[in-house]
DNA sequence: ATGTCTTTGTGAACGCGTGCACAAAGATTG
DNA sequence: CAATCTTTGTGCACGCGTTCACAAAGACAT
């Protein structure tokens, strides 16, 4: 999941609630396959089941879309993409930056997934001079200093963001100077930007992280028998007040040291307190 | 976002909220931005301002774990950074496999942010011969054959996938029979797991849609006046009951049409079965 | 035309998540 | 030791999202 909206407390843009919206593009890639299978029905129990969801779910969503289905029989699948497709906004052409073409940055690149939604790529950004005219996905990387004049040449509301997490703010700041408004963020910090302009970000590590909570609590279920977090270590429960007193020692052994290591994004102490 | 819990309606595992669960990473980066300079302790405060969220949200996100702050002070950081990592289950170490090693996968592959978490790729897999044997990240890349080998012999119980759609069903069933029973899903499709396997997904053209969603609402509020979707476009409440009988008739004009161009997305299977 | 059957659209209840606001707890100062 | 100040931890209320369950609507058969 990419998750994460920022500001904007609780859009309920035209009555469309967010939920709904997040959703949108579940169904529209489930419709398009029916579409392309030359489907002309589906009931909402079908599609439901096609985009992962609960059908009464579903049905919801539909509902605050307006009413386009037909009862005793179901949805009109071109129809219905249709509908969606102009619902997001994917019926007209947004021309999208991409700055940072690390690694991720490349493959972003050349994800077929955007172009097909309506998605064109407008040019492909990076700090680094070295990279500036190399062909990357069949398009030349341009240097940064470029950055103002495509974004207006091309009016570009649309930024994504896939450099080192340290140059993540200072590019936002530029985008957003520069008239944009909607950003993708790829790196791992959290961005700051005005009033009006959305974030959204995807964070990969985090997605593992999340498994790995509940691959432990699996793990620790089978193994041994209590609720217990890991097995073999004390529980949580106890370390109440000693915590602040005792952390004081901490620092010495652990982690601090490691804060001279130059890698590659934060990370996970190897020693710790307690 | 990158959204997407799969079955497991209302996980509230050993008491933590979902929504918690997956906000302990943000915490967990800020808190390690902070620990690299050394800062001893932090109030809730300051934390959240870091973390991008709401400070009485993270006192309650914190109030979970138990009670590790000292009132009139904040939380000292060493030892929070510990019980999170603790709670999250990076204090152990967790090999995982890449499946799929196309432009996404290579850039998984590079990421920083796995290994510093205690994530470690034990192997990279593609199902071309062509990639095998080929170095990406600096560790050759295994044909699918190996996967039962490597998976056992690691003791993988989480794996990556970034295959395009078309392999991402097939390649989830294997990892599940070889034991797998936590996946991270780059392929933009619904995959069915049997109870117990917990699946997150990721989908990058997602999440632009949503943008596109709010940014299309932006356009359209400071164009025209009213709440309207599109400048120009019948309201969406009219075509109710002529929708489905008159949808044979939307796919000639409108951007139903799109539907027949076979796109270089990597997106929706060409084919299918059903 | 009438009845039956299927499937939508939605009213209502419920549960989770969020945010406010404050009491309790500890640090700190005199 | 008492008073003050800071910050945590949480009870409570509110709103959003999800789900159930059913009436209304239309297709289809007779």
């Amino acid at each position: 999941m990419a998750t994460g909206r920022t500001h904007r407390p609780a859009t309920r843009s035209r009555g469309i609630p967010e939920a709904t919206v997040a959703r949108l593009p579940l169904y529209l890639r489930a419709l398009t396959a029916l579409s392309e299978r030359s489907v002309p029905t589906v009931s909402s129990e079908e599609l439901a089941a096609a985009a992962g969801v609960n059908s009464a779910k579903l049905r919801k969503d539909f509902s605050y879309l307006g009413s386009y289905g037909t009862r005793g029989v179901g949805y009109d699948v071109e129809y219905l993409v249709y509908q969606i497709s102009r619902e997001l906004g994917l019926t007209q052409d947004w021309p999208v930056v991409i700055v940072g073409i690390g690694n991720l940055g490349a493959a972003l690149a050349n994800y077929g997934g955007f172009a097909s939604r309506g998605f064109r790529v407008a040019a492909l950004i990076d700090a680094d001079p070295a990279m500036a005219g190399k062909p990357v996905a069949g398009m030349p990387v341009q240097h940064t200093d470029e950055l103002e004049r495509i974004i207006t040449d091309n009016g570009v509301s649309i930024g994504v963001i896939a450099t080192p997490a340290g140059a993540a703010q200072q590019v936002c700041d530029r985008l957003v100077a520069l008239g944009v408004t909607s950003i993708l963020n790829f790196a791992p910090t959290v961005l700051s930007v005005p009033e009006g302009v959305d974030v959204r970000k995807v964070d990969l590590s985090i997605e593992l992280q999340i498994l790995a909570f509940h691959e432990q609590r699996k793990a620790g279920e089978e193994t041994s028998a209590g609720p217990g977090t890991a097995p073999a270590v004390s529980t949580p429960a106890t370390p109440a007040t000693p915590a602040a007193p005792a952390a004081g020692a901490a620092p010495a052994a652990g982690p601090a040291g490691r804060s001279g290591k130059g890698g590659p994004d934060g990370d996970v102490p190897a020693v710790m307190p307690a």
